[in-house]
DNA sequence: AATGAATGAGTTTTCATTCAT
DNA sequence: TATGAATGAAAACTCATTCAT
């Protein structure tokens, strides 16, 4: 990604083996989404990384420096991700119920297809942020989330179906809460429950729930 | 707790208990639920339990066996713990409405009082429970707080004052969620906000803002 | 089990755990012959040994001093054992090449019943019989078995039947050699021929061939 | 055997095949043979293997993997030894009895040189082949000997000077054990006797005696 | 005599990281 | 750029032995 220019230059010709930089970057950080998801910051392997990208050990070091700047590096990345999807929607073409609808599913179904987030997050939570801290780029990444949940709400209050009672930054959080805890508590609950919680059946009755639940809450 | 004085063998005063093998063994169950919360599972260090448990480290096979072991008694402490408390809460004296927002207080409360318990699960859910499932004493720990919601539930809709939309488990899960995830997810929420939200103020904000949040959803 | 008839003796009172010192030390003993057998010295662990002798750990050093010490003793049970056995063969009543015959046979089926005595031996030459030098009353065990040998051989010469070329001592060690031999290195062996040595019908094969051979060599 | 400079890598001399990987696995195994025969399996210590080839500790693991496959390569060492020595004997052009006479001198004297294929052996035994079993190469390395002592043995019946009364396997087996034993077992056999069987003299008289004994029993 | 807790000194193994080529 | 060998520091776990009761 850093390295792209490199790529970009097919008129040099030394280059021994010149095999794509970027994407040894890409496979390295990749693997490393998986290995510290499985495995947590300090389960997680360098060794198990690079083999899993296909590339020698060293590299890591070559690209990412140490074990704790390729972490930084995945916390950016699955970020990145999640902001990138957070920019595509465009719920301001829906009237305020079903974007506030659609928005509660999007962040349930996100959760749901990335569980790397959640188990990621929760690592670094563990942490106290402490590699997040240590990032320029996700300072930049300002969720969108917020701003559309205040004109959503804003828009439901004109046309008298939403209640002012609830700040957007607060309704976010509790979003996000009601969806991420979910996911990230399934295994356990489904231990105390008795009760596997992981099924694609369990799931679309807790999001309906959690969607019913919000909705509830903010009509007027 | 401290398994006091040698179990009422009556005749004599002395003797703690046979070297005291119930205070070492608290000692390094106490030491472990912060080493563990603090490192997590992989990260936590037999070497510093014992240390911090002042206890020689080889004790920790004496009495548990093993990291994995001494990790089961953890879990199974901490959820001790909190079942013990819910078990003492007593809701039926109060009016349905006073009753809920007591028990959403009390859930808050304990996890701002417990993140240990927050952490812990945090990693055991990375793990996919695999030690809780290991635990025959988890298992019949069961929460009375689901039960206490639907008696609760009832009685407002007998009232007249909830609705009857929620199922009392969906309420429970909603509920857990809400509080959770502020206490889990804090650390990194306050970098991406830029703002710290792990300040006393932010923290009786947002225990207000849940309670309301769920009291809005459940009035009829 | 051993706890039996401290139980069973109701007309003493006093004599609190006066169980049996010499069951106890037998009790071990033939743990550790078990469990130096199976492990090896180094690998013999008293743990098990106190384990699977229903005593507790203590007692081995009550009663044996150290590991070594009990090794010792162990060595020295084996040795009893086999010279006790010896002492009760009769040969002088049978004539001299059934004499032989019987003698060669006693020498292979023993070993056959004691693979304990194969195996120890195996491990203290390793040490080079440092726990052998420490003990007096292996010094005090000679085997009858050279002295059996010189009568056996004597009287075959006599009645012409034997050769006279070879000194009973150096019989002795062949005869050990060829029975010893087979009981020690039947695992690799098997191994290595790719073929199972251990089985009854190759142990009777084996025995037939160790007997044809001496006589053969001992004939004139 | 030192898999000499660089595996012909003609243009360049120096670079001792990458950083002498092969000299490095060489002197591990060499230091593995002295040090699991002094003290046996359980007994070998991984530090003192290291320390004594001179490299560092992990690159036993590095290059073997763990201790119990540093055990079977060196089994596996121990036997390509033998297997290459027993390769290079070429009997047929001597006499019957020479031959055996040489066979069997053979057999000894590689003992006698070799103590440590005894020891590896017996303790391998104990533990029932274990690692032996895991070996493809030991299946591999047959013993030219049981050939040599059926070819031998035909000769010598061809020409009238050897009976025909024992299977080369049979004779093969009672040569070994002949031999072997001797070596295993001169430790505890000189305190029991209470005379040292290891000086040059008794062995001499020991080799000359197996081999008489084995060819007055082949003798016709 | 007997028990179970406690301990010091190891023991194998792991791992992030660096070196040499 | 890429590779595999090499390493220092530490990790979990073990074990013979002793202590307190």
């Amino acid at each position: 990604m850093e390295k792209a220019e490199t790529k970009a230059r097919p008129e040099t010709r030394k280059r021994p083996q010149k095999r794509d930089t970027a994407a040894t970057r890409l496979a390295l950080l990749h693997a490393a989404v998986a290995e510290f998801t499985e495995s947590g910051y300090e389960g997680g392997r360098v060794d198990r990384i690079a083999k899993n990208a296909g590339v020698n050990k060293q590299l890591v070091y070559h690209h990412f420096g140490s074990k704790a700047d390729l972490y930084r590096a995945t916390l950016e990345e699955v970020y990145r991700e999640i902001r990138e999807r957070e920019q595509q929607l465009h719920l301001d073409e829906l009237e305020p119920e079903e974007a506030m609808r659609a928005l509660i599913g999007f962040s349930f179904d996100y959760l749901s297809e990335h569980p790397e987030f959640v188990t990621l997050l929760n690592d670094e939570n563990r942490m106290e942020a402490y590699h997040l801290k240590m990032s320029d780029k996700i300072a930049d990444m300002h969720s969108p989330l917020v701003q559309i949940i205040e004109e959503t709400l804003d828009r439901g209050v004109a046309v008298g179906i939403f209640n002012n009672r609830f700040d957007p930054v607060d309704l976010y959080l509790s979003i996000a809460g009601l969806t991420f805890f979910y996911f990230a508590n399934r295994h356990t609950l489904s231990v105390i429950f008795n009760r596997d919680m992981t099924t694609a059946r369990h799931m679309q009755q807790r999001r309906a729930h959690i969607i019913d639940f919000v909705l509830s809450s903010l009509r007027n």
